[in-house]
DNA sequence: TCCAGTTACCGAAACGTTTCGGATTGCCTC
DNA sequence: GAGGCAATCCGAAACGTTTCGGTAACTGGA
């Protein structure tokens, strides 16, 4: 391994001046920096990451930590999750750490953040997933360890975050709904006590309250956004007719599958007799173009957060002010065949 | 922080000293090292990984380079070696590393590997899927760059890696068919380049041989190892009935729930016409006992892989001697009711 | 001629650990 | 009481980088 110090001898000058000039500092002149970069290409120079680490008291790694339960292997959004974030990361030459507990271990999860944080093993972590009083970010925030959070779990957070304006995309299809004259609209949305459905819930609110409908309990259900959700919901709304949802909001893709297995065995056309509409996050293998009729949609890929997630991270790493380190992300809307006014 | 230099202070003893204490060197008194512990603990002493890495020359972190290929996400044997090596290594206090490099970078791979280890950003790698002429794996060990391979690309590699037998479970399966008189024995396994399949198929031929039997190319298929390919290469082998096989080996279950397929569809019974064995490797959504019949195999889970590689890796990077390297994983025969002898 | 300002450079310290080589003490043996 | 040995301990160097606080040479203006 050549050193700085190799360098410098071969080229007599001293240590500081090399150093000065591969980083791009302005005190040396433009013959000796191409002087300079011409030996360390030639002497195939790499400069010792553990020596600037030690330095810098960076390490240049960050991690994602979870435990490993079981059929994780088969949990398609979190591989998704971790294969962006590698790249993102690879490409910001940060080495990005999956760090799974195992699931037997049943212990706090938190120490395993101080443990590799502590002695500097890693610089921050991405998490996902945040509870509306997360204890993980708690903790982080008053140790002032670095983060960034996928989503939200408060509207306005005093931490770093990439999300998706749910709110927003909640607000825009049932609005999209109440314009074409829908007055009994269906939500089947994602787990409760998630931040996300709870802000998608506010927005669905939102938008009923403008348009002046009461909001139906029986018409909004919350689960695991599976086909099987939006299937039984579905047939379940439909149990009484009268009663009924004239077009439902599905929280993703995959629930108005279920949506369209269930109003098709009850033989009710989309969108003739219900109108049909969906949060498209483009992961899923249901892509709405597939769907007979195409569905409309709010969509905002979530392969659009890695690369944000990451310079978010390394912005906060760098102690960058809190105000940079907060986006959200934007959502398209697209009206495709499912959506239509309400039957006479 | 506190570093060892409080600790030293705090104690009225050398900074070696504390430093010996602390790594259960010899020559340091038991009185000693016992206030030492608890002084540690007490100041919450935490070692500075860097500048450890920069003495010892490590950097405590290992790597896994792939290219992420589109669908990456789905592939769900993939995505269990990510989750089952970062448990395995993160049980050892190694970070693994996932490092994906974008799939529009059509470049070639070794220069990452070069860039990651040259500098110390990663002490060794995981590979996965080797070549019988890997030219990964060839620069590695020109360059002396620890690491080990989840496969062989050649019988006796000089090089250290973890694999399952697999010649030898396929002349298991070969030859219990043999043993049961059947005369006509297919063989449906992976894709042809890859060595694992030539392995299998040394180990098919070898049982046939051994029964004195004639070998049918018509009768040995490759391709990638899904249901997919199970049924179609069934349905061709029964196209001439008369030359049809009596028993199929298959290279996973996921391969023999293909089978089964077809075999149904033309009205063959298991085992009373057709023999059926797979290979388990207890990854994929078929479990062999949810077949009807269920199912015979030689069973080898995968995750057994992940702790000896992790091991394996590490005793490579401390430049353990190559014979403690190299490990053969066992294999189960599991003899369920889908094979019997051949119709009279 | 002197001074101020700019440009280009350098020595040495610092980061926190490991480890080499040696020093000190006490005890036992002859 | 000299010599040897084991048990404990320590100083200082080393790992390779960044960076602080300079210095020296040169320029232009008064």
């Amino acid at each position: 391994m050549t050193t700085l110090k190799d360098l410098s001898r071969h080229l007599g000058l001293s240590i500081t001046q090399v150093s000065r000039a591969l980083n791009g500092y302005p005190d040396v002149s433009k013959k000796t920096r191409d002087r300079v970069m011409e030996a360390a290409d030639l002497l195939n120079y790499t400069p010792n990451i553990a020596a600037r680490n030690l330095v810098s008291g960076r390490s240049g790694v960050v991690g994602f930590i979870s435990r490993n339960l079981p059929g994780i292997a088969q949990n398609t959004i979190f591989f998704e999750t971790v294969t962006g974030l590698s790249e993102a990361f690879s490409a910001r030459d940060v080495q990005f750490v999956l760090h799974l507990t195992p699931e037997t271990d049943t212990g706090d999860i938190i120490p395993v953040y101080d443990r590799l944080f502590r002695g500097g093993t890693l610089d921050g972590f991405v998490l996902v997933d945040p509870l509306p009083e997360d204890l993980r970010i708690q903790h982080l925030l008053t140790h002032k360890v670095p983060f960034v959070v996928h989503g939200r779990g408060e509207m306005e957070p005093p931490y770093p975050y990439v999300d998706v304006d749910n709110r927003g995309l909640a607000y825009r299809m049932a609005s999209h709904l109440t314009a074409l004259g829908h007055r009994r609209i269906a939500l089947i949305s994602g787990p409760e006590p998630l931040a996300f459905c709870r802000f998608r819930l506010a927005g669905f609110r939102s938008a009923l309250a403008e348009a002046g409908l009461e909001e139906n309990p029986a018409h909004i259900r919350h689960g695991f956004m599976t086909e099987a959700l939006g299937l039984t919901a579905t047939i379940q709304m439909f149990g009484d007719p009268a009663r009924a949802p004239t077009a439902i909001v599905c929280g993703n893709t995959l629930v108005s599958k279920g949506v369209y297995q269930a109003l098709g065995s009850l033989s009710l056309r989309v969108p003739e007799d219900v109108s049909v509409i969906a949060h498209d996050d483009a992961i899923l293998a249901a892509s709405p173009e597939s769907f007979a009729p195409a569905l409309t949609v709010t969509r905002s890929p979530l392969a659009d957060s890695w690369a944000p997630l990451a310079d978010t991270l390394i912005g906060a790493i760098n102690r960058k002010p809190i105000g940079t380190l907060q986006k959200i992300i934007p959502f398209d809307f697209i009206e495709r065949a499912s959506t239509a006014p309400p039957p006479a």
